[in-house]
DNA sequence: AAGTGGTCTAGACCACAAC
DNA sequence: TTGTGGTCTAGACCACTTG
């Protein structure tokens, strides 16, 4: 066969891209199609814990072979955005059934019995709309006033209060969001999120340094203004690398710690 | 070709390993490559920096196709062991002449112009044999009053004391380690590890909490004992997930701030 | 021109899950 | 038994680097 697809309703462009201008600007067929598929995902073809179709029904689909849409699966599956099982299918990731809860929560208990800790108690304190200041407002991509979601809330274990978090939304987004919704809701937020408002968090950034609580916040996590804490201040984006949450975590490192791993 | 390549020199066992035990501990090919090419670098057949043997070479070596030895060398570049490059060959990693200088220094300035920040300036405080403290012979997989070297030492950038470091390393591995070696050395000490004693780390670990400093800590860092600093404590791995330093170090991050990427 | 890694294909077979 | 992802192969061709 040809290395150059036909065309098709779904078939990628000839894989030599670039036009007149400077770089030839290659893309690999593989990658092509990861992007076909990328934009179901974006489009919500496929919902999140659904199987996407099998690699045969895709390679079909897009007149190639089914290693070329399997090497694409393969890097999708790399950054977590879909999940393989053998013998069953290709399923679209979500937060809520993921083999770990809380995907982006690298705060563990310091005893080496990992994940025995059950899971936290959730206090919402706030929950409002306001308009985004000029930081907020940079963090997600907005202009200076827009309207945001800011909520504050507090997650204990074993009774202990533990993470004081504020988090920031964009109003558009997640109109309606309510405090009852932040609390109630069972499982990870980013699961009410896919749930309630078809948003998926993707991948995430986190800023850390070291700070000392206001007084406020002292109170809130049951410390003293000269504990030391961690400042956690993350930016969580869907597809495209477009930001949909800023969110300032407080963590108590007494009996938690953050783990990272280097490779 | 049968799918079980011949018994050779360096050929692998047949693929479907496991005898009457209980799990059938099926291994594919692949990984059972990746395995052989991973003996080669721990017993420094290849040094890094150079190139290993092509893909065609390994295949022929092995007794198997191309295609097999290509996706174990794809493994061991995810996992940052070997480095590809196109029409030039696939190299072992070393912390020298790396992309980034710094692969496990995670702590920048908090100027969005990265790694304009020249080198650091090095001081170290202290370098000296000692027995290990029981728990650093935990960290580091050997048994309490082993001989260990301690190091200490300040990073600053530009003028500004920013990190404290107190660093451990097998005595065994390291001997003849001195304060001259660590502080002349121009580049990463890790890469110094590489050269001067064949020690090859690999991946780490990292535990991050926030801490105060006493006084010792505060004066070398010029900073209060008031001021909340960065704790973050690293077991540095060589190959098999051998433990060859514990470092823990003392972040100020008033001007910088330790970055994560989650996924 | 020769050698390296990178892409793409087509087909065979294996392991796993569900019916 | 069927369908899914997972492995393995063999061969063709492309892109990049070096002589």
């Amino acid at each position: 066969m040809s290395n150059t697809p036909l065309a098709a309703s779904d078939a990628p462009a000839a894989p030599s891209g670039g036009a007149a201008s400077g770089t030839p600007a290659f893309s690999p067929l593989y990658q092509q199609i990861k992007g076909l598929i990328l934009q179901s995902l974006q489009a919500g073809e496929w919902k999140p814990g659904e199987a996407i179709p099998s690699e045969m029904e895709l390679a079909a689909r897009f007149r190639v072979s089914q290693g070329t849409v399997r090497k694409a699966i393969d890097e999708l599956a790399a950054e977590n955005l879909v999940m393989r099982r053998q013998g069953k299918g290709t399923f679209v990731a979500t937060h809520a059934e993921q083999h770990v809860q809380y995907r982006f929560l690298k705060l563990l208990p310091d005893t080496g019995d990992a994940r025995v800790e059950g899971p936290a108690q959730r206090r919402i304190i706030d929950c409002k709309r306001v308009r985004a200041s000029a930081e907020v407002a940079r963090a997600l991509a907005l202009r200076t006033g827009d309207p945001v979601i800011q909520a504050r809330r507090v997650l204990a274990f074993s009774g202990t209060p533990t993470i004081l978090e504020d988090i920031w939304l964009p109003g558009q987004a997640f109109k309606g969001l309510t405090a009852q919704q932040m609390g109630s809701y069972p499982g990870p937020t980013y699961a009410m999120f896919e749930i309630d408002f078809g948003v998926r968090m993707v991948r995430a950034e986190e800023k850390i340094r070291a700070v000392l609580p206001d007084a406020d916040q002292a109170t809130l996590l049951d410390v003293t203004t000269a504990t030391p804490l961690l400042s956690v201040e993350r930016i969580a984006y869907t597809y495209n690398d477009v930001p949909m949450e800023l969110r300032r975590g407080l963590y108590r490192t007494d009996t938690h710690h953050y783990r990272n791993a280097l490779s």
